[in-house]
DNA sequence: AACATTTTCAACCGCAGGAGT
DNA sequence: GACTCCTGCGGTTGAAAATGT
């Protein structure tokens, strides 16, 4: 596959004009970059006619907003990216993108490739689809927990970024309410949180996209059971509200949990997530609910 | 050590939708 | 409205790396 060549043929491409496929060379990445360092990015076929590089638009594109631009994150998903990520799919399927846009630093391809390895290697092993509300179940019930546990037990050792760091992108969306906006959650959050039972992240399924709202106060959710007894309001599809649910202790101690970085010590998602007697354990449970 | 199998993830493809003409 | 071009998205592929036998 490597340097593989074909002719353009269309989309503006130059008929023999031969194009490059396949892996991306040092020479190409430095010339990309230099380009967008000093043309910025866009604009594709033009960066491609004009950078100099045997490749196409789309391929330029590709190259940089996966792999080139300075705020990738490298290395495996933390617990709390993986848990963000079962949340967000759970509610808006694989459109990776919009996922991805409240995972900074990772792509949509990054989250497509998480979800087909890892996620949807589990339902294989389970048997279940991974789209149905079943395989949703099991992750509520078991996965998710998991998680939680990783995160409490990461926050003992790693301590950098913080909640506010989490939720940044979901608070700065555009469609965010406009009462909650003005809180200055790098400072208050603590606070905050200390005085209230509940924090959660809330969101109508009627109109996923307008209403993401931030709760403080507990008083829309209907669950309210902490993480310690387990995850169990994560959602369902069939449920209006809801996304998560945390006891304040536990979101206090999300606080000190590290983000991924490339620091990040323990590679818990090496671990297997589940070993043979989960398995077992949630194809019992799949059996029976 | 050698080979087979599995997993990971970078890169490609086709398609849809928006903008411009 | 019809057409072309460009961009972005989601699905898929396959080489390389990792793991198992």
């Amino acid at each position: 596959m490597l340097n593989i060549l074909k002719k353009r043929c269309n989309n503006g491409d130059e008929e023999g004009v031969e194009q490059r496929k396949g892996p991306w060379t040092l020479e190409e990445d430095t010339l990309l970059n230099n380009y967008i360092s000093h043309n910025g990015e866009g604009r594709w076929n033009l960066l491609a006619k004009s950078s100099g590089l045997k490749r196409t638009g789309k391929s330029c594109r590709l190259r940089w907003l996966n792999y080139l631009k300075p705020d990738i994150k490298r290395g495996n998903l933390t617990p709390q990216e993986q848990l963000l990520i079962l949340e967000l799919h759970s509610k808006w399927g694989n459109r990776w993108s919009k996922i991805a846009k409240y995972l900074p630093g990772r792509t949509d391809n990054d989250i497509k490739n998480y979800w087909r390895t890892r996620v949807q290697k589990q339902a294989r092993q389970l048997n279940i689809d991974s789209n149905s509300h079943k395989f949703l179940e099991v992750v509520r019930s078991f996965w998710v927990p998991r998680l939680i546990h990783k995160m409490k037990d990461n926050s003992n050792t790693n301590s950098k970024a913080t909640l506010p760091d989490l939720l940044g992108p979901v608070l700065q969306d555009s469609s965010f309410p406009h009462e909650f906006s003005n809180i200055d959650f790098s400072t208050s959050m603590s606070v905050d949180l200390k005085k209230t039972s509940q924090f959660m992240v809330m969101e109508s399924s009627s109109d996923l996209e307008t209403t993401c709202s931030l709760y403080l106060d507990g008083s829309r959710g209907s669950s309210s059971q902490c993480v310690s007894e387990g995850y169990s309001s994560f959602p369902c599809l069939e449920e209006d509200y809801m996304v998560a649910t945390m006891g304040s202790s536990d979101i206090l101690q999300l606080q000190d949990c590290h983000v991924a970085d490339s620091t990040y010590e323990e590679d818990v998602t090496q671990d297997p997530m589940w070993n043979m007697d989960d398995i077992w354990q949630f194809k019992e449970y799949a059996h029976y609910n």
